[in-house]
DNA sequence: GTTTGTGAAACAGTTCACAGCC
DNA sequence: GGCTGTGAACTGTTTCACAAAC
């Protein structure tokens, strides 16, 4: 049982790329750029600064446990425990605890975890006690429904630009962003001072932008487009793929469901 | 690799109400419901029927693969090989071997995969050969969206109803579809057949919706909602939620990048 | 008594490397 | 010679189970 109270957010969309050509299949799943370059020894030195290295699966755990610690924090509870915040995330509590001793010693034995002190470690090492800086690139549905995604905004992430290279959406307003043309790109991201980029275009200009983000020094990038960008060593690239979780949703029904 | 993740909220930020904006919200990640229930025994008993158990992290890439066996269709490709198809998939030869040979023995030794084999091979052991039929609920941005993603119709997916509660979104057209009220959820579910359902709710309203949507027999939900849900077993639950991509690229940036 | 933090065990997924076949 | 298919080694992740701390 539990509950799940939650404020919510804002709504968003998705959109869809006209593509060009083809039919379009899609995959998604997920990948970072693991290149830590091919001449780098991978071991990263015990010394290193204060960030720690976190397993990928961890990190995503540690959103879940964000969310749910929220959830508590908005219904008034100071304290919680391996097993409590563990059931609300969905996950086993051993899987917490050893997720958690990554970052440090926050808990007290016997007691449990203080809410708010949990939430700014864990904030602290996910890197969101800083503000970011968002250029959305693409402004057809999805870019458009990205810029108005409250969930960002609210959570250290400032969308900054919205792109297109479309003379009739350029100049128009989106929320209280107006379009800018992707020529200016370079200005723009000077001006603003981007550090995370989104891709919402069609597959066919993703890498494109791609590479030219990355020239301009953006080294994190969200993708939406349906295809496999090649970037290179030391930028983050993460990619979301809608179709791709409908098609391992139909395996699964397939399979158990009916 | 992929268990859950889902995201959070903001750390910092106190919850506010959901203005009314309708629909969704968003987040991403995904999981599936492990949930094979609490009392059931989860191995599966090697005779299954036809279907194979393909790993999770398999069935990620496979999507991968028939999107990159469809640019190579397109253009004019015939034949292929685990390198080739892996660089374009991003992946490495060997895993992708090992991918494939779950599915059978497909290949040439010497000479590689025929393209247009291997897509078939691959879509049948997905289940996307069959024509799903997606209710979509809650037809806010994102719904809307969803409704009009190419990339859905493109293979498979048919969106059969895109449903809503806010009065003033009943009625009303989106591409070829009309809002539907969700209070005649039942109807519509027998009417359209739908197999699986999107939920692009607030999170707020998801568990109730999702609860209904189970209770008519929908076994297959994928949730935008930032919420942890809880189904019975024998459902299968995936989630998308945006945030939590973003917050990973953070983390990332702050480690890595810069 | 309760709950954390963590070694050790179990499990899962990936890469290597090569035998087998074309 | 080239490429698949796969056992074996390796790397990563989860679960178990318990000692330490309150």
């Amino acid at each position: 049982m539990n509950s799940s109270k939650e404020s919510s957010q804002n709504p968003m969309s998705i959109e869809h790329h006209p593509a060009d050509s083809d039919v379009n299949v899609s995959a998604d799943g997920f990948q970072i750029a693991e290149d830590l370059g091919p001449g780098m020894e991978q071991g990263q030195p015990p010394t290193g600064s204060l960030a720690r290295i976190l397993p990928e699966a961890t990190l995503a755990r540690l959103t879940q446990y964000l969310r749910a610690l929220n959830a508590m924090q908005a219904r008034g509870a100071e304290r919680t425990s391996s097993g409590v915040l563990a059931a609300e995330a969905g996950v086993n509590p051993a899987i917490l605890r050893k997720d958690l001793s990554l970052l440090g010693s926050y808990g007290t034995r016997g007691v449990g975890y203080v809410v708010t002190e949990l939430t700014e470690h864990i904030s602290k090492a996910m890197g969101l006690m800083q503000h970011w800086r968002v250029a959305i690139i693409g402004a057809g549905n999805l870019g458009r429904a990205l810029s108005g995604y409250g969930g960002f905004r609210s959570r250290g992430f400032e969308i900054v630009a919205l792109l297109d290279s479309a003379p009739e959406v350029i100049g128009t307003a989106v929320g209280d962003l107006e379009v800018q043309d992707i020529a200016d790109l370079d200005q723009i991201l000077e001006a603003t001072d981007a550090n995370i980029a989104v891709l919402s275009v069609p597959g066919a200009a993703a890498q494109d932008l791609c590479d030219k983000l990355v020239g301009r020094g953006v080294r994190s990038i969200l993708s939406f487009a349906p295809v496999v960008l090649q970037v290179p060593s030391g930028v983050n690239l993460r990619k979301v793929d809608l179709a791709t979780e409908l098609q391992i949703l139909a395996y699964h029904a397939q399979n158990l469901g009916s």
